[in-house]
DNA sequence: TTGAGGATTCTC
DNA sequence: AGAATCCTCAAA
């Protein structure tokens, strides 16, 4: 297990986006998951990121420096999880967007009563937050220390050699952009809701 | 002060 | 397909 080097994330997010993948996101009380769907988002030039219109109370920890979280809360419900990327100002992130659970599944399970199989316990923004016991608290942690509880580490598997690349989810801007990545085949990946045809 | 919209999930 | 649910921020 090693911590990935302040360096990895202060890059592009379309760069760093598809290395996350097959990386091991860590909880201090043993829950562990492996990353394996990841989206971009990239500051003051991607409209649909949360730092497009500069800095703002809920987005400043996404202008921080590269290695740490950015937490926010969405739909009035759910808790969601960036690694912030980039040099400090820039409000660049990654949205972690699905885990495959490695460890620690019975604190997911008891985090996520609702999740009947293993494949819906972190397969989406909003459970993996939920599965990882991930809030407002977390905003800011530094996930290359993990003194704040929360960590990113190498197993040594290697991110897929040919990820399943495409445009991101739920979002209205910049719909076409190509930043969503996941590993493929993994049924773990968060299932999209068909689009609504538009008529 | 107001209100529209949102990087979603769940159930029907 | 619709509901749940509430915070954020721009605009007035």
């Amino acid at each position: 297990m090693t911590s990935l080097p302040r360096a990895f994330y202060r890059r592009h997010p379309a760069q760093v986006a598809p290395e996350l993948l097959n990386k091991l996101l860590l909880r201090d009380d043993g829950r562990v998951g492996r990353i394996v769907e990841v989206e971009a988002y990239a500051g003051s030039e991607d409209p649909a990121a949360h730092t497009f219109r500069g800095r703002t109370v809920r987005n400043a920890s996404m202008f921080g420096d590269g290695g740490h979280l950015y937490v926010y809360f969405s739909y009035g419900m759910h808790w969601a999880a960036n690694a912030v990327c980039g040099e400090i100002g820039q409000g660049f992130g990654v949205l972690l967007r699905a885990l495959e659970p490695v460890d620690g599944l019975d604190l997911m399970r008891q985090a996520r009563s609702k999740a009947r199989r293993t494949q819906d316990l972190a397969s989406g923004p909003g459970r993996l937050a939920q599965a990882m016991g991930i809030d407002r608290r977390f905003d800011g942690a530094d996930l290359v220390t993990g003194a704040q509880g929360v960590c990113i580490v190498s197993d040594g598997v290697e991110p897929p050699l040919q990820p399943v690349v495409g445009p991101r989810v739920g979002i209205t801007k910049a719909v076409d952009l190509p930043w969503r990545w996941h590993v493929p085949d993994n049924p773990h990946v968060s299932k999209r809701r068909p689009l609504r045809r538009t008529e």
